[in-house]
DNA sequence: CGCCTTTGACCAGCGC
DNA sequence: GCGCTGGTCAAAGGCG
């Protein structure tokens, strides 16, 4: 889990169906050489808290809640999205890939943590388990056999829809499938990608259900690796922290993971989110020279031939980059 | 012992 | 209505 290891290159999307795919994307050079940073625009603290800019964000800005919603939904106008922004199947009904989603709840325009603290969510999150609590009941009370008693008994009601969070999906370029963000994460379920060539996690078509572990957080993620670029982990989180991430007790990471003043690794980060925290600007229209070489490595690498999950969000991006050049 | 992962099963939603 | 799929649960087991 944290004895992963980091590639050289991190490239991190942020989609949002409506808008082609991507509203941001970012790569971004490991610790292995460190001059790029010198490069690369760094994130000011100033930008960090007065404006949101898709292309600078990070896990650790919407897992640590820098990122507004209220920005999010006007950078992505999401106003006229309540739904889920992004769909994993096509019109054929078959499955190109992983969720990759930028959801807007119906109520995005609420604080980051107004839906993690809102009864709503709260209510959701009870609903969730009571009612699989009450079917699971059933279930061990029928042991002996007598099927009917699952099925009884389902009330039926609740017409309206449990609101889903705002999710946000994160495509990063790693060897490990569990990123390190600085929460403490609880699998709870794994799930084979349908109409992948490979439902076994070793071969990275499985998709990983976490919660995190804190006790009144509701924040879940979903990992994943891209079909088309195994080495592409798509990491989807629903819902937003009600707390500090829990990794201050392990070391300094998490102080500049929790401090968006951060912005210089002093000896090299450890975790990939430090990295997040640079995020270069790859918006940098005509200014290529201020991109890393790396990234425009990275950025082919996304373009793969097998358009499924990605071919709604990587074409577009890699043409642009291209285009940069 | 506590925390975590694995894994099979279940349920709801959706498309046909 | 049926089947598929995504999401979740919880027992069992592993690990430090």
């Amino acid at each position: 889990m944290s004895d992963h290891r980091a590639r050289d290159l991190y490239s991190l999307n942020i989609y949002h169906e409506d808008q082609s795919g991507i509203i941001g994307t970012s790569t971004f050079p490991m610790s292995t050489d460190p001059s790029p940073f010198h490069q690369i625009p760094s994130v000011t603290a100033n930008e960090y808290q007065h404006g949101f800019d898709p292309m600078n964000m990070s896990f650790t800005d919407y897992l640590q809640g820098s990122v507004d919603y209220g920005a999010l939904e006007r950078a992505l106008d999401l106003s006229r999205s309540s739904s889920e922004v992004f769909s994993s199947i096509d019109g054929t009904g078959q499955n190109t890939g992983g969720a990759i989603e930028t959801v807007g709840s119906g109520d995005i325009s609420a604080t980051p943590n107004s839906s993690i603290s809102s009864s709503s969510t709260e209510a959701a999150g009870e609903e969730d388990s009571g009612k699989s609590k009450k079917n699971r009941q059933q279930k061990a009370g029928c042991e002996d056999g007598n099927e009917m008693s699952k099925k009884v008994n389902k009330p039926k009601k609740k017409p309206e829809k449990r609101p889903r969070e705002p999710r946000v999906a994160f495509m990063t370029e790693s060897e490990v499938d569990h990123l390190e963000d600085g929460y403490r994460w609880r699998k709870y379920g794994q799930k084979a990608v349908k109409n992948s060539p490979y439902p076994r996690p070793l071969f990275g078509h499985c998709r990983s259900y976490y919660r995190c572990t804190s006790q009144k957080c509701t924040v879940k993620k979903r990992v994943e690796r891209s079909f088309q670029n195994p080495s592409i982990v798509i990491t989807t989180y629903e819902g937003q922290h009600n707390h500090h991430s829990p990794a201050t007790l392990r070391g300094n990471a998490s102080r500049m993971l929790a401090n968006p003043m951060f912005t210089s690794p002093p000896g090299g980060p450890s975790f990939h989110q430090e990295l997040l925290m640079q995020v270069p600007r790859t918006s940098n229209q005509g200014d290529t020279s201020t991109m890393h070489p790396h990234n425009l490595t990275t950025i082919q690498q996304l373009q793969l031939p097998d358009y499924g999950l990605l071919q709604d969000m990587v074409p577009p991006f890699a043409h642009r980059q291209q285009q940069q050049q």
